[in-house]
DNA sequence: CAAATAGTGTCTCTAAGACAATATCAC
DNA sequence: GTGATATTGTCTTAGAGACACTATTTG
């Protein structure tokens, strides 16, 4: 009788066909564009982080950012590796979006992504200067259904607008996944999984789980507000906003000064 | 310049290094017990599927049903398929779970896992007579946190008894996973998956979403809520629990008579 | 009629939305 | 003071938990 040993030493993994296992991240930002009044706060922006291909296939077109699994490595930590190879920031969150494997997503063989979501703090992004000819760019967000049940996902940055339209079908089994109609110039099925990530977002954020994330160790409530707002495309009174998420913050005792009204008190992050 | 089509006939994506990918599948079905008295209501069993296994790596240990991942087919396909291989049973709903890829995982090599809930109706299985001696069984699935925190899964079929015991981690990301302390006769790291499993399921059911898939297309309320119960461990009161899962179900003008109490109505899923 | 489940009504408490009122700063 | 945001409080409504009560069946 062959023991356990006897058995692994036997064994050659390499006898059965494999795939290409793959990671692509939609890494998330929040920036607040500059005042157009210097009454006014300013307006939010959420926004997703896309790499112009160098290379085929879909040469020239916007993709996540993403890359091989390695041998020695989580999926988890391939993801945090991909952004961090291509942003030199460390996200604060990295949320599951799901696998996508469906033969022939891409053109290059048996490959299968999983997807992630990261969040990005807008003060990290800005101590690494972007170069504006850089082939990775934040493009504007924004996912909204139609009349006619069907989603419009825009991306934009400066001139250029990526406008995918997409379907939302229920499996089978009652999941939701997004198909494609209009892929707008993403490359491969990432406008679907761009899709998903979005819905994966906006249902954390409804949670108040996701939206710390996207500021600093202490924030104003007011800016808490402005990235749940943005994030879910709604607008919350702020009386509200508050209550329900004092279960969740802490105060501490310092202030924001310097602004031409009352000042805000800083808040952490319960727990 | 490379054209796209050259490049493809190029590529030979066979250069990187790759790893096998699995599914494993947790089946989850409720069973009703042989009634004790005649008068009283059953008792209700969440129940799981197991396959000891027959070869190594861990020979004799049992394991969530599962297997490779075929090049013609997506992961939820392929859990699909080997539900349906181990037990002839079609499933009523797949949940993701998520991916399982620590290095060193499994013994044989580089092997990635995507986990699965699947849910079975108790009516299903019973038509598919299941031999006994088989080496593959339905375990009662006991799952509860305990005053240090730890938490208890215990499966339990005829004289088997598997008790396995987790810690929740949050990870620097504050996804929960659950690490291993003692893994109670379970194949690799397979106790982990059916705690992450449970927690899904759960979730769902919360949201009475999974909660129809173990029951035929028409069904009671109260079978309804005994499936809520038995999923979440807890118990409702019927007045409240009727009240709540009143705009999801449609009445039918079909009663189920017999009991020896007050026929009840029967029900359907809305939409 | 006894015992059991099926089903309804109502009281209370809490959480969420709407909205009003007050506080405090820089200019 | 003006105009902006910050912060607190109150009214109302919807939903969930507790609980009491009625309905209907079989042996």
């Amino acid at each position: 009788m062959e023991s356990e040993k006897e058995f692994l030493s036997n064994y050659n993994i390499k006898d059965y066909e494999r795939p290409s296992l793959t990671t692509d991240v939609a890494a998330f930002m929040i920036s607040t564009e500059d005042k157009t009044s210097d009454r006014k706060d300013p307006d939010n922006k959420l926004r997703l982080l896309l790499i112009k291909r160098g290379g085929h296939p879909y040469k020239g077109c916007w993709a996540l950012p993403g890359g091989f699994l390695q041998s020695n490595e989580t999926v988890e930590e391939c993801a945090l590796r991909e952004i961090q190879e291509e942003t030199n920031v460390m996200p604060t969150a990295l949320l599951p979006v799901g696998t996508f494997s469906k033969p022939g997503r891409d053109p290059r063989g048996w490959i299968i992504s999983n997807a992630y979501v990261s969040i990005i703090t807008e003060e990290s992004v800005k101590q690494v200067a972007m170069d504006d000819a850089d082939d990775a760019q934040w493009f504007i967000v924004s996912f909204e259904q139609s009349d006619d049940g069907l989603y419009h996902l825009t991306l934009e940055y400066d001139d250029v607008s990526l406008k995918a339209v997409l379907s939302e079908e229920k499996t089978s089994y009652r999941r939701t996944e997004f198909r494609i109609i209009e892929s707008g110039g993403l490359a491969f099925d990432h406008a679907s999984i761009i899709a998903m990530a979005l819905t994966v977002l906006r249902h954390e954020a409804k949670k108040f789980d996701a939206i710390f994330d996207f500021l600093p160790e202490k924030f104003t409530l007011t800016a808490l507000q402005r990235v749940q707002e943005t994030i879910m495309n709604v607008t919350v009174l702020p009386g509200n906003f508050r209550r329900m998420i004092g279960s969740y913050v802490e105060e501490t005792d310092e202030y924001v000064k310097g602004e031409r009204h009352r000042p805000a008190k800083l808040y952490t992050r319960k727990k």
